[in-house]
DNA sequence: CGCACTAATTGGTCTGACCACTTAAGTTTG
DNA sequence: CAAACTTAAGTGGTCAGACCAATTAGTGCG
């Protein structure tokens, strides 16, 4: 008997990414088959294969005929994957929109230059969450960075779930950085 | 009845997107319906189904629930919105867009492991710049990826201001990554 | 032990059905 | 006549069950 579609494409997907968290699988692992799977998230298994033809795609698992699913080697820092469903479905969860804006921040602080005008700036503006995070990616010069980076906040200021970091992470990131810098 | 499976699903990607061209279908066109398309391709719509979800990953295409699939209205991903305005709106700064590559390149050194194989087949390489980096990012095996930088990289090549690295800086790129292998 | 063969498992595809949404045609109503 | 409503057809979304194709795990024989 057919039963009621409550459940959306990037639903499956989200299902199927949240089985592999729960079941503590690590890179190189095996899913279970996609029958296993269509009975355990209780979804036909034509709606698996599409959720794990996406993740597929996303480079997250890998399939091999007769074989089986596989999550894909090399625990990547997961912000290629994260970008790439963000850019593509622009539907992804706010853990995930969080971790790509902290990833590109943690890129910029590892791309720029720790100096002491910077550093100084910084901290003259540390207590305002936004506005810091902001005066570092604006440190990078570079427009296309920046445009990325202002499209995936604004998504995550749509969320308003507060700040990004606390007091005590962004002084740390100042902290950190200043003994980045050179020795002069 | 079941017929033979000639087909593969890279192939009946190619076989819609050759019937856009054929059928001479601009952006904003619908695509036949998903029974028409299995008619014709003589496919299952499963199969077409399963083409037609990765156009539009690819953002080819755009489906609307009862509506129809149409062709979108820039045959690019969503996130060449992105880059296009800023490349259309804005001047394009060159630096920009060679940082760009050169932060794209050194995320995929990063999330990239360092096998023998890998650092065999850039080293043959290691002469031609575009070729290297090309092999390099082909390593990552995303294609969302791929399609990020080859876009980014058309820009680049478009400045015509010669290759990105010097043969230098590419030996140190190996030479560093073979640093990153595991002691084996 | 090892090789060949077999059976079970798993992904790949197909078919036909029903559900949910959209669109457009037809009907009613002001 | 035009606007609002109703209805039917069309389309994507999902489901179930079956069979094909490739791999893997056993099994038996030499």
């Amino acid at each position: 008997m057919h039963e009621k579609h409550a459940s959306s494409f990037h639903g499956n997907i989200s299902k199927i990414r949240k089985l592999i968290v729960q079941t503590s699988l690590v890179p190189g692992d095996r899913l279970p088959s996609e029958r296993e799977l269509a009975e355990t998230l209780s979804i036909s298994r034509a709606s698996v294969r599409e959720a794990l033809r996406a993740l597929s795609f996303l480079g997250i698992v890998e399939t091999r005929h007769g074989g089986g699913t596989f999550l894909c080697e090399q625990d990547r820092h997961r912000y290629i994957e994260i970008l790439s469903e963000f850019i593509v479905t622009k539907q992804t969860k706010a853990t995930d929109i969080i971790e790509m804006l902290r990833l590109l921040e943690r890129m910029a602080f590892s791309e720029i230059e720790p100096t002491k005008e910077r550093l100084d700036l910084l901290e003259t503006v540390i207590d305002d969450d936004r506005t810091f995070r902001q005066q570092l990616i604006f440190q990078l010069k570079n427009e296309l960075f920046i445009r990325i980076w202002s499209e995936v906040n604004r998504f995550f200021e749509g969320l308003d779930v507060g700040d990004l970091y606390t007091l005590e992470e962004r002084k740390q990131f100042v902290e950190t950085w200043r003994g980045m810098g050179m020795p002069e």
